[in-house]
DNA sequence: GATGAATGTTAATTTTAATAGTCATTTAAA
DNA sequence: TTTAAATGACTATTAAAATTAACATTCATC
């Protein structure tokens, strides 16, 4: 991800922990299906380097790899839940009558009571 | 991503499909949160530009924007279940005996009775 | 132990992701 | 309806992501 960013030179150290665990459980998941690096980079159509950023955490590493690699081992279906809204219980309840299709500043007393 | 990759230039449609509904899913979790695009780019350290990439699920973008906007929103947790080899029943099944820690070719009839 | 496949490491090259900037369009609030 | 903010749609610039290639190391099998 070309021009520095903050985010990729120095990532929360929750989303670096994120991305390692990702990492790791897709690594176990492909030895599992005793599967090579190169055997699994074969079929998502990259080089075996991006497999092994990946399996590294590598943060960035294009997301497309992460998910051809989830397609490839079966697990994509796992991704449905991410950010869900309707698990999104602090959203929900953030979300007081509608849901705007664009955020606009609230003026700030605006509010009802 | 820079140099073309195959699945960064016709990804899969699974993998295209759950990249589309993360990325909705995320501008959900912002709008309810009443958050612009460019406060949670400001947040995550990015330009605005990135964030409207996440949104729209382009795949060439790199896999720490989407955690540090999944982080921004509180919505990180949700990542801890993906390819969870608790959750791996596939892989579990085909792991006999151990986990190697590299995929060798396994030797046609090697197995055991 | 010996061996060969799998993986890690480094270097050079190519292409583009992310940036900043500007203008057009959309949209929610007053 | 008006209006300012939010977002979309371009352009140009620049630094790095992904590639290939060659070599070093690790590790499961025999």
């Amino acid at each position: 991800m070309p021009r520095p960013t903050k985010i990729a030179e120095f990532p929360p150290a929750p989303v670096d922990e994120a991305l390692r665990l990702l990492g790791g459980n897709i690594r176990t998941a492909r030895l599992r299906r005793n599967m090579s690096q190169e055997m699994l980079a074969r079929r998502m159509g990259v080089s075996r380097f991006v497999v092994a950023d990946i399996e590294r955490g590598k943060p960035t590493t294009g997301v497309v790899g992460y998910m051809g690699a989830l397609w490839v081992l079966g697990l994509l279906p796992h991704m449905r839940n991410v950010a869900d809204p309707d698990l999104d219980e602090e959203g929900k309840s953030l979300e007081r009558v509608r849901r705007p299709r664009t955020a606009r500043p609230r003026s700030t007393l605006s509010d009802e009571f």
